[in-house]
DNA sequence: ATATGTAAGTTGACCTGTCAACTATATTTG
DNA sequence: CAAATATAGTTGACAGGTCAACTTACATAT
């Protein structure tokens, strides 16, 4: 199709296709990536929900329980602005609530309302369907195989 | 250390830690990501190059040898908009030469001038070494399985 | 031949992420 | 305890990514 016309255009050059590119880790890992975050965002949308900046942070919040925002940074490896404007939203839309923490008056105790338990409940159930379906196409090896190997890297990243 | 204090503050509520998490797929290709690009563009500032985005185009233009804007968006689904910014830039650094496609009007057919070769290959030694870094973490199959999970995913993505 | 539809590439508006500076509070050390 | 150092969180400035509209050119079907 395209490529007959671009190699008679040229002169039949050998083209060499981005298989080569493919085995190259981070180039994959990123195009994934783009690929997932946008079909994440788009689940998101159709449901008029959060952001998936959003959606991760009530993920985060609903799992540690009560946490607090350099915690989340620690955790999700999030840049602390980021963080922090994005709980600001959350909370104007009533789904977070922080206190001070006794112990300690530069932290803020983080918690999700019972409003943003439900909103959380209610994209939980599409958000678990799509990840489902990008499960059920990996064997059981298949998927173990793939989170060693992102712990494996992860570890790796640690060390230096 | 933290937890301690903040468990002790709030009546011993059991933690739960991101290990949860951690079950989820894409959260976890999310933070690596994340940590990898970090580390991808630290390297390439130390260098004085590009953005990774830049980068990443050197490269791909590098590969497919003469190519065009909208290839490069298919393969590497990036957002057309981004690239066309990116592109500009790069002809003003003088590394990429765009001509017009004779038989077809609308296309401009890029490649890499010879500064921009010399650029790509001052780079490529510390990116590859990055990448064999990394690469040597994990055993064979290792590497193996998480390339495939990676091809399984995109497969899956294809699909629908 | 012309109308209709689709692809390539550019641009502007907007949104999100990133970096650095800053305040306030804790912690550590001499 | 005072001084120095480190951490929690906020903010402003900016770079970068995203979305949609638009122009031009090609393709297809009457």
């Amino acid at each position: 199709m395209l490529d007959e016309k671009r190699n008679s255009a040229r002169g039949n050059a050998p083209v060499r296709r981005l298989a080569d590119l493919d085995g190259v880790l981070t180039f994959r890992l990123a195009r994934l990536q783009n690929r997932l975050n946008a079909q994440a965002a788009a689940v998101l949308g159709g449901l008029g929900g959060p952001s998936l900046t959003q959606w991760r942070l009530l993920t985060a919040i609903h799992t540690l329980g009560e946490t607090t925002l350099s915690e989340i940074v620690r955790e999700l490896r999030f840049d602390k602005g980021q963080v922090s404007r994005a709980l600001t939203a959350m909370m104007g839309r009533g789904w977070v609530l922080a206190r001070p923490d006794p112990d300690d008056q530069r932290r803020q105790i983080l918690a999700l309302t019972s409003a943003g338990i439900t909103e959380h409940t209610r994209l939980l159930g599409p958000m678990r369907a799509r990840q489902a379906a990008l499960a059920k196409s990996l064997s059981g090896p298949e998927q173990a195989g793939l989170l060693a190997g992102i712990s494996a890297i992860e570890a790796a990243l640690d060390d230096p």
